[in-house]
RNA sequence: GCGGGUGUGGCGGAACUGGCAGACGCGCUGGACUUAGGAUCCAGUGGGUAACCGUGGGGGUUCAAGUCCCUCCACCCGCACCA
C-alpha cells in the first residue's frame, strides 16, 4: 500500500477490473429478488455536467447498496439521442453531419460516465437514433396508429420559428419554445397527434397509485390534465340553423346568464355576424386578436376586450334573447370555445360586464342575505340558494347543479360533460434529426402505414440542413419517393418525424432486451425487471417525460404488451445543482466542469462531495472549499487505514471499556447509515455518520488496540465507504488484505446489543431549561431517578428556596423538575 | 390569484413519533510537528462579562416547541382569463 492517496491511478485500475469481472453486468433471470434503479438517460450533449453527476451519483448509491443487500440490480444507461442540437450544430458548422456529431458526443460521454465508476451494465447500452431502437419506436408509432391513437388532423398548432417546427403544448412555456425561447406563433397545420385525451382520466386516477412519488409531481400532472366537471348547454341562434354549445362547471347560474361569449377563432363567428352591422368590426377585431400573440392576449395585464357580433342566442331555459359577443379572454382550444356570460356570479365575467354595460343579474345568494345587482363590486361566487331561476328557486347551488343538468338533458339541450384541459399529443416535428413517421401517402390508397417487415424507415445520410419549415427529408428524392404498400403504386413517404419525447416514452423496456432483433422486448424480461423500482431524474421532467411515460405504459397495458400500468413505481427529484445561489450557465459564467474536478481530485471526491453537501432532493450549492474537504475525508481515511493496517489481526481479545465504545460507534454508524439510505436516501447524513466513524476511530487507534476489533471495524468502515467512493473504497478493501472485490460485500447487519451501554447520561431541567447532566444506570427506576436528580448540587441550590410542583421523568432522556416562586 | 416548497451559526446543512438546538463538513482561532506549511494531528468555535437570549415576525397549546395550532412576512418553483 502506498503511503499517499494516488486517485489517478486507483481509479482506471479498478475501472479496469470491474470491467474484466463483469461486476455489473446483471443476469436477466435468477433467483434473487429483482431491483430496477434508473437514472433519466441524457441528451449527448458532448460533455456531462455537474446536474448528470449528481443524477448518476445518487444512482448509483442505490444500485450500490441494493447489491450489496443481495438484489439483482438492473442498473442501465443509454442515449436520448435524436433532437435539434444536433441538427443545429450541422446546420452551425457546415461540415459536420448530425449523426456524426451525435455519436461522438456519446463516446465523449460515455467515456466520462465510465471515469466517474457509474456501476451501469453497459452491455445494455441503447441509443434512440440508432436504426434498431427506432425500428421499435416506429412499430410502437404503427401499434399506436392500428389502435386509432395516432391520428392526423388540422389545427392550430404551436409553431417556434426558432426550431422551425410545431410544438407540443407541453413545450410551450410562457408562450416561448422550452428550447430556444423563441414565441411561439400559432398556425394552422396538418399534423400528426396521439390521442393522449383517451387516457386522461386514468392518467388522473392512476396518480393515487403513485405512492412513491413527489406530492408536487403529481399535483403537476393533476394540474396539468385539468379535470373540471359541468355541463355542456346548447343555445339556439336567432335566425340561424346552427346553435352554440357552452361548456360551464356552473349550469346553476344558467338563469343569470346575460350574454354569451366565443372565441375569435370560433367557427360560427363570421357566418352569424354576416349581413349585420358588426359585420366589420367583428373582422377587424378577429384580425387585431390574430395579430397578437398568444401570451399578449392571455397576460394578466391584459384588459378583457371584445364585440358585439349582431346575433343573439336564446336561454334554452328562460327563451330570452341574450346578445353574442366575441372577446379575447375566451380560448378556442378549451372547451367548446364558448362561454356563457354569468356577470353576478363568475369574476370574468362581471368586469366584462362592467366595461361594455352588459345586465347583471343575480341568481344565487347567501343563506339568508339579499344581493342587489347595482350594489355588487364583485361576483358572488360562493354557495348560495337559487333566486330568480323558475323552478329552480329555492334550491341549494349544489344541488341545482345536478338538477338543472339533468333537467337539460331530458329536454335534449345538454348534457353532464367531463372537460380536461389536456390536449392531444402533437408528435410531428419539421425536422431531419428524429425517427420517420412509418407511414406512405398513395393517391390512391391514402394514408397507408409502412408493413411491420419493412421497418426501419431509415433517415437517410445525405441530406441537406436547411430550416427552411419544412423537413429537410422532403427534398431526398430517394426517401420521399416509394411505392405503395397497398396498391403498389406510386406514392411518397412522411417526411416528419416524431417528437423525441416518443423515443423517450419506452427506452426503459428496452433496456431489458437491447439487442433483441425479433421484438421491442421480451415480455418474459419485462415481467422479470419492470416496474421500474426507483427512477431518479431532474423535476423539469414532472410533466413532459414522465405524462408520456405514464401514456405509453397504459397504452402498451392495453395492448398486452406489458404487464405493469404505471412504469416507476418511486420517483426522486433531485434538486439543481447552483453556483452562487444560481444555476450554472454558459451566460452567466459559473460553471463548473466535472472533467475539471475529477482531474483534479478524482470521481470519488466528486461524488462524495456531490452527495454530501445536501440531500437529493434539494437544490445543492457548489464550493469549491467543500470539494476541498471530501477530498481531505478521503486522504483521512486512507490515512486511518496506512497507519493502522500492520496492527490489525483476527485475534479478537476481550473488549476494554474502550472497545467497548468503539464496537458501539461501530454499530451505531451502521444502522444510521443503513437507515439514511433505505428510508430516506439521506445520503449527506449518511456520510456524516461515517465520518463519526473515522473520528472515532483516530482516537481509538492512539494507545492499546484489539487487533481483531480494529480488524472488523476496519472492514466494515470500507464497507460502508463503497457505494459513495467505489474505487478507494476497492483499494482500501484490498489493502486490508481481502481477495474478493469489496462491492460483492454483503451489507453490514449492525448488532442492537452492542448500542446498549450500561450508563445513560440524562439531562436534568427546572422549568424545561437545561441546568445539568448525571449519568445513571441504564435501567435505574423512575424513583430512583427522580432523587438522583433532586440531589446533585447544582439542582439542590437551584431548587433550596422553591417550591416542586411536579417533576417529569423520561427515562433515558431527562428529568424535568417544575418548580414555583 | 391558486397550488406546492423553503426560511436554523460567518457558510453548506443536522435534529426519529414534541424531550440536550446547531451533528458532520467548510471557514475561523489557538496549539503540536516542522527548514517551511496553504500538508497533517490535537483543541476551541451561535450571541452575551453574566443571569440569560437564540431556529423569518407575532400570538397560542404544553412540564417541555425548530417540531403542534392560529396569524403575518420573505424568497423559490409550478399553474394561471380553463369558463
Amino acid at each position: 500500500m502506498q503511503e499517499r492517496y494516488d486517485f489517478k491511478s486507483i481509479e482506471p485500475k479498478w475501472q479496469k477490473k470491474w470491467e474484466e469481472l463483469k461486476l455489473y453486468e446483471v443476469d436477466d433471470f435468477s433467483e434473487k429478488p429483482k431491483y430496477y434503479c434508473l437514472e433519466m438517460f441524457p441528451y449527448p450533449s458532448g460533455k456531462l455536467h455537474m446536474g448528470h453527476v449528481r443524477n448518476y451519483s445518487i444512482g448509483d448509491v442505490v444500485a450500490r447498496y441494493k447489491r450489496m443487500r443481495g438484489y439483482d440490480v438492473l442498473h442501465p444507461m443509454g442515449w436520448d439521442a435524436f433532437g435539434l442540437p444536433a441538427e443545429n450544430a450541422a446546420i452551425k458548422h457546415g461540415n459536420i453531419h448530425p449523426a456524426d456529431w451525435t455519436w461522438d458526443n456519446i463516446a465523449n460521454m460515455r467515456r466520462q460516465l465510465k471515469e466517474l465508476g457509474i456501476s451501469y451494465d453497459w452491455r445494455r447500452e441503447v441509443a434512440t437514433c440508432h436504426p434498431e431502437y427506432y425500428r421499435w419506436t416506429q412499430w410502437l408509432f404503427l401499434q399506436f396508429y392500428k389502435k386509432g391513437l395516432a391520428y392526423k388532423k388540422k389545427a392550430p398548432v404551436n409553431w417556434c420559428p426558432g426550431c422551425q417546427t410545431v410544438l407540443a403544448n407541453e413545450q410551450v412555456v410562457d408562450g416561448e419554445c422550452e428550447r430556444c425561447h423563441s414565441r411561439v406563433e400559432k398556425k394552422e397545420l396538418e399534423q400528426w397527434f396521439f390521442k393522449i385525451t383517451a387516457y386522461a382520466e386514468r392518467l388522473l386516477q392512476d396518480i393515487k397509485k403513485l405512492h412513491g412519488w413527489p406530492e408536487k409531481v403529481k399535483i403537476m400532472q393533476e394540474n396539468w390534465i385539468g379535470r373540471s366537471e359541468g355541463a355542456e348547454i346548447t343555445f339556439k341562434i336567432k335566425g340561424h340553423e346552427e346553435a352554440i354549445s357552452v361548456f360551464t362547471t356552473r349550469p346553476d347560474t344558467i338563469f343569470g346568464v346575460t350574454y354569451m361569449v366565443l372565441a375569435p377563432e370560433h367557427p360560427l363567428v363570421e357566418k352569424i355576424s354576416r349581413g349585420t352591422s358588426q359585420e366589420q368590426a367583428v373582422l377587424e377585431f378577429k384580425r387585431k386578436m390574430m395579430y397578437l400573440s398568444e401570451i399578449e392576449r392571455t397576460a394578466e395585464t391584459a384588459e378583457k376586450e371584445g364585440v358585439f357580433t349582431g346575433a343573439f342566442a336564446i336561454n334554452p331555459f328562460t327563451g330570452e334573447e341574450i346578445p353574442i359577443l366575441i372577446a379575447n379572454y375566451v380560448l378556442v382550444e378549451y372547451g367548446t370555445g364558448a362561454v356563457m356570460g354569468v356577470p353576478a356570479h363568475d369574476q370574468r365575467d362581471f368586469l366584462f360586464a362592467k366595461k361594455y354595460n352588459l345586465p347583471i343579474k343575480v341568481v344565487i345568494v347567501p343563506p339568508g342575505e339579499e344581493l342587489k345587482a347595482e350594489k355588487l363590486t364583485e361576483a358572488y361566487t360562493g354557495e348560495g340558494i337559487l333566486v330568480n331561476s323558475g323552478e329552480f328557486t329555492g334550491l341549494a347551488n349544489k344541488e341545482a347543479i345536478r338538477i338543472i343538468t339533468r333537467e337539460a338533458e331530458k329536454r335534449g339541450f345538454g348534457k353532464y360533460r367531463v372537460n380536461y384541459r389536456l390536449r392531444d399529443w402533437l408528435i410531428s416535428r419539421q425536422r431531419y434529426w428524429g425517427a420517420p413517421i412509418p407511414v406512405v401517402y398513395c393517391e390512391k390508397c391514402g394514408i397507408v402505414p409502412v408493413p411491420e417487415d419493412q421497418l426501419p424507415v431509415v433517415l437517410p445520410y445525405n441530406v441537406e440542413f436547411r430550416p427552411t419549415g419544412e423537413s429537410p427529408l422532403k427534398y431526398v428524392p430517394e426517401f420521399l419517393n416509394t411505392t405503395c404498400p397497398e396498391c403498389g403504386g406510386p406514392a411518397t413517404r412522411e417526411t416528419d418525424t416524431m417528437d423525441t419525447f416518443i423515443c423517450s416514452s419506452w427506452y426503459y423496456y428496452r433496456y431489458t432486451s437491447p439487442r433483441d432483433t425479433e421484438q421491442p422486448w421480451s415480455k418474459e424480461k419485462v415481467e422479470r425487471w419492470l416496474p421500474v423500482d426507483q427512477y431518479i431524474g431532474g423535476v423539469e421532467h414532472a410533466i413532459l417525460h414522465l405524462l408520456y411515460s405514464r401514456f405509453f405504459t397504459k397504452v402498451l397495458y392495453d395492448l398486452g404488451l406489458v404487464h405493469v400500468d404505471e412504469p416507476f413505481t418511486n420517483l426522486l427529484t433531485q434538486g439543481m445543482v447552483l453556483k452562487d445561489g444560481a444555476k450554472m450557465s454558459k451566460s452567466r459564467g459559473n460553471v463548473v466542469s466535472p472533467e475539471e474536478i475529477v482531474e483534479k481530485y478524482g470521481a470519488d471526491t466528486a461524488r462524495l462531495f456531490i452527495l454530501f453537501a445536501a440531500p437529493p432532493e434539494r437544490d445543492l450549492e457548489w464550493s469549491d472549499q467543500g470539494v476541498e474537504g471530501s477530498f481531505r475525508f478521503l486522504n483521512r481515511v486512507w490515512r486511518l487505514i496506512y497507519q493502522t493496517k500492520d496492527r490489525i489481526s483476527d485475534e479478537l481479545r476481550e473488549f476494554s471499556a474502550k472497545d467497548k465504545e468503539l464496537n458501539r460507534l461501530l454499530n451505531a454508524t451502521i444502522k444510521k447509515v443503513t437507515e439514511d439510505i433505505e428510508e430516506r436516501f439521506n445520503f449527506n447524513t449518511a456520510i456524516s455518520a461515517i465520518m463519526e466513524l473515522v473520528n472515532g476511530l483516530y482516537q481509538y487507534k492512539e494507545g492499546e488496540i484489539n487487533p481483531g476489533l480494529l480488524k472488523e471495524a476496519l472492514n466494515k468502515l470500507v464497507i460502508l465507504l463503497a457505494p459513495f467512493a467505489p474505487h478507494i473504497a476497492e483499494e482500501l478493501w484490498e489493502a486490508l488484505g481481502n481477495k474478493q472485490s469489496v462491492h460483492l460485500e454483503k451489507w453490514p447487519v449492525y448488532d442492537e446489543k452492542a448500542l446498549i451501554t450500561e450508563e445513560v447520561e440524562i439531562v436534568i431541567q427546572v422549568n424545561g431549561k437545561v441546568k445539568d447532566r448525571v449519568m445513571v444506570p441504564r435501567n435505574a427506576e423512575e424513583a430512583t431517578l427522580k432523587e438522583i436528580a433532586l440531589n446533585t448540587p447544582k439542582i439542590k441550590e437551584l431548587t433550596a428556596d422553591k417550591k416542586i410542583i411536579k417533576v417529569i421523568v423520561v427515562p433515558e432522556k431527562l428529568i424535568n423538575i417544575v418548580v414555583a416562586g
